[in-house]
RNA sequence: CGCGGGGUGGAGCAGCCUGGUAGCUCGUUGGGCUCAUAACCCAAAGGUCGCGGGUUCAAAUCCCGCCCCCGCAA
């Protein structure tokens, strides 16, 4: 088929690869512009971008779609297009590009819609404890993440999976299902099937404080947020005045009742911080602001950490 | 030049302001105690104090330049 791909982050990179082995014709890339990465603020190109320029296809990088000089200059590319295929694009499709297509726009969304609708759904997903999630292929509307679906696979979230390791297997997941959707929906073999909203809920785009740690969670709570929130934005905490990040750690029960955040217990190799609902969060793995990442018991050599000292 | 913290035996830190014998908590090695131990006791090894220059009788410490690591912000 005669397709366009959107999509910009590492999720996006094997649905366009697959699209491409399945002997598809990209028509264009689009992806969004390069930008200012790390501490050196070095322009660097998006994933997607790479790997479009690897196979020589044409990227385009519009600052903007909703202007009347973009419909223009890229109405006729759209048009001609069987359909648009969007991976992660990272931007709301105005009516008009959803229109162009004879086929329409096709969307693979990393999660078992209606649940997760929005920006981060695998994160959100873990950090809310799920234990199953997957891919959703859908029709695009003017929605966010509304529209009708095409095909679903699911995929059981490991205990102690973390973010980027799941999301490395529903990229896959949802770049095979991509290629098999499109081959059925070209041979007419799918029905479109309309989402419940009322069964909808949301996972918006993760912010910096969604990283700070609330010790009055159940410890389990704590740990599935800081499974969904590696690597960014993590699990920060404070002590001393200084900036905590937690790498890892472990939730279990706790017979103490200090107040949430509490140094309750100190070993040689980690020490334990009071959490809620008679729980408790032992750190294995920390990083103090300024310093590397290091293990707990590094840590405590050099912190001189004392049970009693609150946290947070 | 976006803001800030840091580079000290193998690890994590203190010492720097108020220059003058290298400290703490661990690890390692040897010995001891013990039924036994990752526990406890004793002892030892191991450091160009990031690099270069300057000031000084004397620099980890004060001044100048450079390299590297990290947190924030974006």
């Amino acid at each position: 088929m005669n397709l366009i791909f959107m999509g910009t982050p590492e999720f996006a990179v094997p649905s366009l690869r697959k699209l491409i082995e399945a002997g598809h014709t990209i028509k264009a890339v689009f992806t969004q512009p390069d930008k200012p990465v790390g501490r050196r603020q070095i322009i660097t190109p998006p994933p997607v971008k790479a790997l479009a320029q690897q196979h020589n296809l044409t990227v385009l990088q519009p600052v903007r779609l909703k202007t009347p000089e973009t419909r223009a200059e890229l109405e006729p590319l759209l048009a001609e297009a069987d359909a648009v295929t969007v991976a992660a694009y990272g931007r709301i499709l105005p009516a008009w590009m959803l229109a162009a297509p004879r086929l329409g726009c096709i969307n693979v969304h990393s999660s078992l819609l209606p649940k997760y609708r929005g920006a981060a759904p695998i994160n959100w997903a873990i950090a809310r404890g799920e234990t199953e999630t997957g891919v959703t292929i859908m029709q695009m509307d003017e929605g966010l993440d509304t529209g009708p679906m095409l095909l679903t696979g699911k995929l059981a979230i490991g205990e102690n999976e973390t973010a980027p390791e799941l999301t490395a297997r529903l990229a896959e997941l949802g770049a095979e299902l991509l290629i098999e959707a499109l081959a059925k929906l070209e041979r007419g073999e799918l029905k479109p099937v309309p989402q419940n909203n009322d069964e909808a809920t949301y996972a918006p785009i993760l912010k910096r404080e969604d990283g700070q740690v609330d010790w009055s969670l159940a410890a389990n709570e704590i740990r599935n947020r800081l499974r969904g929130f590696t690597p960014f934005p993590g699990c920060y905490t404070f002590h001393d005045g200084q900036r905590l990040e937690i790498i890892s750690a472990v939730a279990e029960a706790s017979a103490t009742n200090a107040a949430p955040g509490t140094v309750v217990e100190i070993s040689k190799d980690s020490f334990a911080v009071a959490c809620g609902h008679s729980t408790q969060l032992r750190i294995t793995e920390a990083q103090p602001a300024g310093r590397r990442v290091m293990s707990a018991r590094d840590f405590l050599n050099g912190a001189k950490l004392t049970v009693g000292v609150k946290l947070g």
